[in-house]
DNA sequence: GTCTATAAGAGGATAGAC
DNA sequence: GTCTATCCTCTTATAGAC
């Protein structure tokens, strides 16, 4: 929808959209200039309206293309199951697809606010949907006893929190590797949905292992 | 006396962070004219200049303040006791203080980027006491048994994150108070950290009593 | 598709009157 | 302490050459 019909976008295309997610990242919207996006592409100011008929629209491209992304990519990455093995495909998911896109997810948290109310309401919407999956995990979860939680959607909502605020202090140089930290993160996740270990009702059953086979 | 117009020193400063506040925080740094903050003092746009060196150093002062007092009522919070009862104390007070102070936590995390890296390096030496706070926390509660985490520098950024995760959705007129909030908040926190239910601590104690104080 | 040139204005910050 | 006026730079976006 940027692009102008029946352009040959070659390989300029592509790198506007890239340079400008890198500089709204690290920068903001209102900071950086088309002067500095074009300067990053290689290619003068006036170029880039063969790509973009104006700046708020690069913005929300980006925007609606990263949570495209990522309701697609969620539908291919094959999560079925139980509710604890779905609770945990979702948080490696989750982990995985966000610290590979942290450019554009600090932009869709960030830059909200420079939409129009209309584009808005789509990103909402978009975002509404993919917190809804987990939400439907989560309340599967309650239905079949797997997970003790006072409220699926709080949860929802707390979790993906969780999960995404991963993206503010991690880095891939650092002490921990991406496995790591999505190892350590899926106890947690399970222990922030009550199913723990096999958890507060399996804390009996290992002390049951420890007193000489008295249960399980 | 002869003066054009009124001299307001007293009121007119804070006037000008109150409106400074609000406005990079709904708009943006960047997207915010020193003009836009004098219309809204009630000003022109030199007297600011009566209040601050430049447009950087009110984005910084704002977030230093926040951060002082953040760390100030924290320790007007009178957190003390055992792990757990610490613990409760610590969510209470950040869902208190961050859902008051809306502006200045949006700020204070999607406008890091705009400021010199010495200002960058005190802001974040700041977070990082803070932080640091909870993590004495999560610590004290991992040797005691008290609670059950894989690490606990990963389980505070999470932990604070989730928290503050709630200012991103909560809205005062919605379904829920404030206190609703906090207390489903806190059976998460507790569940997350492997207290479960208040009696977690109590588990543990009741079992080793049950298998001849071969436990904690 | 990209360039140069330019329109039309908004931006931060300062000077000096009062 | 606030005003008006101003400097100079940078901004988005367009026009028309190639």
């Amino acid at each position: 929808m940027a692009r102008k019909q029946g352009s040959h976008a070659g390989i300029t295309g592509p790198k506007v959209q890239e340079a400008a997610l890198r500089l709204f990242a690290q920068h903001g919207f209102a900071a950086v200039s088309m002067r500095q996006i074009a300067a990053e592409v290689g290619v003068q100011a006036g170029a880039l309206y063969n790509y973009t008929p104006d700046k708020q629209a690069l913005l929300f491209d980006l925007l609606r293309d990263h949570m495209a992304t990522l309701a697609l990519a969620l539908d291919q990455a094959g999560i079925a199951g139980d509710p604890l093995t779905r609770l945990d495909g979702f948080t490696r998911f989750h982990i995985r697809f966000h610290l590979r896109r942290r450019d554009a997810v600090f932009l869709s948290y960030m830059e909200l606010r420079n939409l129009t109310p209309a584009n808005f309401a789509r990103i909402a919407a978009l975002r509404r949907a993919y917190e809804d999956r987990l939400e439907a995990i989560l309340r599967d979860g309650v239905t079949t006893g797997a997970f003790t939680l006072p409220d699926p959607r709080i949860a929802t909502m707390a979790l993906i929190a969780l999960l995404t605020g991963i993206t503010n202090w991690y880095r891939p140089d650092g002490r921990l590797s991406e496995a790591d930290v999505s190892d350590t993160y899926l106890a947690l996740v399970r222990q922030t949905v009550g199913a723990g270990q096999p958890a507060a009702t399996a804390a009996p059953q290992d002390v049951s292992l420890a007193i000489g086979g008295l249960g399980a």
